[in-house]
DNA sequence: GAACATTTTAAACATTCGTTTAAACTAATC
DNA sequence: GATTAGTTTAAACGAATGTTTAAAATGTTC
């Protein structure tokens, strides 16, 4: 029996998980996810108690995925240029595979701030990276640029995912087919990759 | 009479505005506007036809609005490393006075991609600024880093634009009060303009 | 296999949604 | 000042929303 309720349970997390990426909480119903997961519409509140219940849980997870792997790369026992590398090409290859998943959790949060109130000290967790040991090190050799690493995490990342973010955008307006973007996509983060380590990295 | 409608037209259409950027299409009640606008309900279908209508003639504003600027300064005669500058100072004002714009044009597109369906011809537009132009003859020159302008346009809103997409984000993981983060942003330009002019002008 | 607990179902719930109605109000025209 | 055209109003419309119900189906336990 539990192995059949877990089931449907998941069923429909993960249900929910694609309707809440494409359509947004307000866009979608309790109708749009009991069918996506072809099940009954009451199962969704027999699960999860209500709609919100159940998108918070979904948003809690995505909002770990969005971070947890940065941290991880962050950590790695590897030079500050590989380092900065990785991140890019790790950020690169999840808005490749989850493209809706940064325009999501923006506009979650920007609709409504209070969701963010995640307990996750992810500050102290940054600051206290191996990369962020590196970054002063390297400051004060005179190796690297000065700069906080409140500006260099974003910078790391904003290229890249303002990319995805507007994908239909970038498309439409510079008559991209989906291969096309592909192709410009992958050009567009060595372009990142260089800028960046270029700007940084004042000595090897 | 005709100044009272335009007056009743434009008030529902400033309050829709407003909470459009707010809230989204989906996020948004017909009741909401009315709210807004402190009139009837039945007037915004008065005045124009359906909830859809009205959005979308909202939506079409704030395309232009988004870049229109843009292509302004693309085409004023400086030379190309001012004009980077000015691109990117533009940019971060226009955040810094609409600061809800980004998300919402991004989000809207995101969620039907059918809306960008704008019969203006951006591409040429772009292609045809004079800072295209000068991009080209600096390539050629050897001054300039061999880069596309599909390329080039992204870097320099990308970088300030998600600042401010993810301003909640922001605030939150690097634990910043308001004022923190203006500051922050403040600063975080000026390290975007340097390290595009850096990583694109290769001699003066 | 009878008693029990869990899961699934169809149907309904009250509320809110975008939109429409028809009457009341306002201002201009003759 | 009666007629007309344009504007605003309160009330209602059917449809869709999130959620609940109570019965049916299924699985578990003894």
């Amino acid at each position: 029996m539990k192995c059949v309720s877990e089931k449907s349970e998941d069923k429909i997390r993960e249900a929910a998980k694609r309707v809440f990426l494409k359509k947004g909480y307000d866009g979608t119903t309790s109708r749009d996810i009991a069918n996506e997961a072809d099940m009954n519409i009451a199962l969704t509140n027999y699960y999860f108690r209500s709609k919100e219940k159940l998108f918070i849980e979904i948003f809690k997870d995505l909002m770990g995925l969005y971070f947890q792997s940065v941290i991880d790369i962050l950590n790695k026992p590897v030079d500050i240029k590989t380092k900065i590398s990785e991140v890019i090409e790790n950020n690169y290859q999840m808005m490749k595979q989850e493209p809706d998943l940064v325009i999501f959790i923006m506009n979650e949060i920007h609709k409504v701030p209070e969701r963010l109130l995640l307990k996750i000290p992810l500050y102290q967790q940054f600051k206290s990276t191996l990369f962020s040991q590196q970054l002063e090190a390297g400051i004060k050799k005179g190796t690297l640029r000065p700069i906080r690493i409140e500006s260099i995490l974003p910078l790391m990342t904003s290229c890249i995912e303002f990319l995805f973010l507007g994908k239909g955008i970038h498309q439409q307006v510079f008559n991209m087919s989906d291969t096309d973007f592909q192709e410009f996509a992958e050009s567009h983060k060595e372009h990142v990759k260089a800028m960046i380590c270029n700007y940084l990295i004042l000595a090897d």
